[in-house]
DNA sequence: TTGTAGGCGTTATCAG
DNA sequence: CTGATAACGCCTACAA
C-alpha cells in the first residue's frame, strides 16, 4: 500500500493498487455500469473507503468531452430575485448530481459576453442565463449557431426559438398597473430599470402602457434608472413627484427599485400610500416585511430556476427549445393605497 | 482547413492546422510564456480569432493538476448577507482570472459535508466556506489533514490555525447590546439563529451576555430559531413579548431575523420602537429601507469576500493561515428606540 | 524559435 | 467478468 496521499491527489490508480485490481475495474465499480463480481466490487469499495477517494471530475470530463456542471449567469446576486432563482437552480442541479458555476454581469453587456465566454471555456454542459436583451445578443447568436444548449431565465424574447423559463412580463405589467388604477389612481408614472440593461423592464413598461390605454389615461412620467445608482436620481424623482401634474400612482419595474423609491419618498415626506401608491415587481421576500407591505407581482423565481435547469437537461437529450411561461401572482399590499380590489394574476 | 466545428469543440489542434504550426506553438502563444517569433504569434492569433477558439480549461486543469476555480459554500443565497459576500468573491475572482463554483448547505451539516466533497471532486484550487461550526467540523479536520487550502467567511473559530475573514462577533454582539442599553432598555432578550447551525449566532449571544453582565442586567429570554421557519415560532415569541417580565429590547442575531420579527410584532400590534426596541446584525441593504430603519451591526460582506479570496491566493503561494479581522460598524436606526447615543464600532 | 512526444485521471473499447 | 490500452485537450521537457 502506497503512502496515503492527500485526498485531492488520489487517483483510481491508487485505489486499484490498494484493492489489487486494475484501474478499469475500479472505474467500473465507481460508475456501476458494467457487470462486476460482487466480491470484487466489495474489495474496491473498501479500498475507496479506506483511502477516502473521490473521483476526479476533471479527468472524467476531459474524457467525456462534457461536464455535469451548469454555467449560470445573473445580472447581480445582490438582487434577491436572482439569488432566489439561483437557489432553485442549485436545488435541481443537486438532485441531478450537477454542479453550478456562477458569474454575474452587473447588467453590463460586455461583462455578460466575457462571463459567458469564461463559462464556456469550462466546457460546461449547458448555460442558464439572464441577459440584458435576449432578442439582440451577439453572444446568444453565437450560442445558437454553435448549438450550445442554454435556457434563459426572466428574459422573454419575442422570437420563439430561444429556450426560456419566465413569466409573461407584459401581462404582469398590465396587471400591476390595473391594480393601481383599480385602487383609484389616475395619474400614473413608472420607475424602470434601464431598458438597455433589461428587456424585462421594457416589457413591463409595455404592459404599463397597455393598461393606461385601456383606461384612457396618459403616462405622467417614465423614469429610467440604472440598477445600481438610485440615490443619484433623487432630484429627478423629487421633481417628478412634486411637479404640476404629479403622479399619485407609481409602478416600479423591480421590488428593489420600489423599496428604494419608498425610502426616498419617506425622506422627502411624501406619504406612501397616502400621497402615492406603489406597486413593485418580483415578489422578493423582504417586500412582505415592509410597512406598508409592498404590493407586487410575484414571480416564482425558485421554481423558475428549477424548471430552467430541468429544461436544460431535456435540451441536452435533444428536446426542442421551449418557452416555459410560469404563472405569476399579484400580491396586494399596503403600498398600493386607494380602495383597491386586487385583480387575480393568471 | 477543417470544417468549422462548434466553438465548444475546437481544440488547439484545429488552431494549429489553421495557422500551419504545431500545437505546441499554439499553446505557447496562448500562454505567452516562451519566446515566439512575432509573425508566428500573429498567425496563431489570427487563426484563433478566425475560428473563435477558446482554450479548454478542462484539459489545462488536468494537465496542471489544479484549477483556477474556487469552490464556494454558503449557508443560503437567500440571505442577502451571504449573497453579498459571494459578490465580493466574484469580483476578486474575476480580477484574478478565476471562476466560481458555488454550493449551498441550507445550514445543514450533512449537506455541508456533501457539498464540500463535491467541490473537491472538481479539484478546485481552493475553498471559501461558511460552515455551521468552524471549531468542530469533521470536514474541516479532513481539509486540514490533507492540506487543502481554504478560508472561512463569517466563521470565527476559537482555534487560530484556521484561515478566516470575519469580524469580531463577540465584540459586535456586545456593541449591539450596549446600544440597546444606552437607549434606555433594561429588559433585554435575544432572538438567535440556532446555535448548532451557526457558531456566529452563539458568539453574538456571548457578546449579548457580556454586555448584560457589564450593566448588571439579567437576560429576559433567549429564543433560538431555525433560519428558515420563523412563522412557526410566532406563538412562542408572542408569549415572550407579552409575558410578565416582557422585554423592551430585542437583539436579533441576523437582520433577516430582525425584519421577520418586526413584521411579526407589527401583526401583533406591538409597536417598534415604541414598545420594543430592536437591533439586528449583518447590515443587509434592505434594512436601511425599512420604516423604521433597522439599527444593526454592519459587516463588510463584500470586502470580506474579496479579502477571503485574496488570502486564499496567498495561501496557495504558501502563506500561513491568517485570521483576518475586519472592522464592523454600528449603524443606528429608528428601530432602536429610546434616547440612544450610538456607540462607535471598532 | 519550433516540433515531437509523454502524461495528467478518467472512461470505453477490445481482448482474454 | 477483468485487464491492458487508447484516447480526451492541454502543457512542457527534450530535441532539433
Amino acid at each position: 500500500m502506497r503512502n496515503r496521499a492527500a485526498y485531492s491527489k488520489l487517483t483510481i490508480r491508487d485505489v486499484a493498487a490498494e484493492a489489487g485490481v486494475s484501474i478499469a475495474t475500479v472505474s467500473r465499480v465507481l460508475n456501476g455500469r458494467a457487470p462486476i463480481a460482487p466480491e470484487t466490487a466489495a474489495k474496491v469499495r473498501a479500498a475507496v473507503e479506506r483511502l477516502g477517494f473521490r473521483a476526479n471530475r476533471t479527468g472524467r470530463e476531459l474524457r467525456a468531452g462534457i461536464s455535469r456542471t451548469v454555467g449560470v449567469l445573473v445580472p447581480s446576486l445582490d438582487n434577491p430575485v436572482f439569488a432566489e432563482s439561483v437557489t432553485g437552480i442549485q436545488e435541481a442541479a443537486r438532485d441531478a448530481g450537477w454542479s453550478v458555476l456562477i458569474a454575474s454581469s452587473g447588467y453590463d453587456v460586455e461583462r455578460e459576453n466575457e462571463a459567458i465566454g469564461n463559462l464556456l471555456s469550462h466546457r460546461v454542459g449547458g448555460l442558464l442565463l439572464t441577459v440584458a436583451d435576449a432578442d439582440r445578443s451577439a453572444t446568444l447568436d453565437t450560442l445558437d449557431r454553435e448549438q450550445t444548449p442554454y435556457v434563459l431565465l426572466y428574459n422573454q424574447p419575442d422570437r420563439d426559438d430561444r429556450a426560456t423559463a419566465t413569466i409573461d412580463n407584459v401581462a404582469a405589467g398590465r396587471d400591476a398597473t390595473r391594480a393601481l388604477i383599480a385602487a383609484g389612481h389616475r395619474r400614473l408614472a413608472m420607475v424602470a430599470g434601464r431598458f438597455v440593461a433589461s428587456d424585462r423592464s421594457k416589457q413591463r413598461h409595455r404592459g404599463f402602457s397597455e393598461a393606461l390605454a385601456e383606461a384612457r389615461l396618459e403616462q405622467v412620467a417614465l423614469i429610467e434608472l440604472d440598477f445600481d445608482a438610485v440615490a443619484a436620481f433623487d432630484p429627478m424623482i423629487r421633481a417628478v413627484l412634486t411637479g404640476p401634474n404629479r403622479p399619485t400612482g407609481l409602478f416600479c419595474s423591480t421590488d428593489l427599485l420600489a423599496l428604494r423609491i419608498m425610502a426616498l419618498l419617506r425622506e422627502a415626506h411624501v406619504a406612501v400610500p397616502g400621497e402615492v401608491g406603489i406597486v413593485g415587481f418580483d415578489g422578493i421576500a423582504v417586500g412582505r416585511l415592509m410597512a406598508p407591505s409592498l404590493a407586487t407581482i410575484v414571480q416564482p423565481s425558485r421554481e423558475m430556476g428549477r424548471r430552467a435547469f430541468q429544461h436544460l437537461l431535456a435540451r441536452l437529450e435533444g428536446a426542442a427549445p421551449e418557452q416555459i411561461l410560469l404563472p405569476y401572482e399579484f400580491r396586494p399590499g399596503g403600498s398600493l393605497g386607494g380602495t383597491a380590489n386586487a385583480p387575480q394574476g393568471e
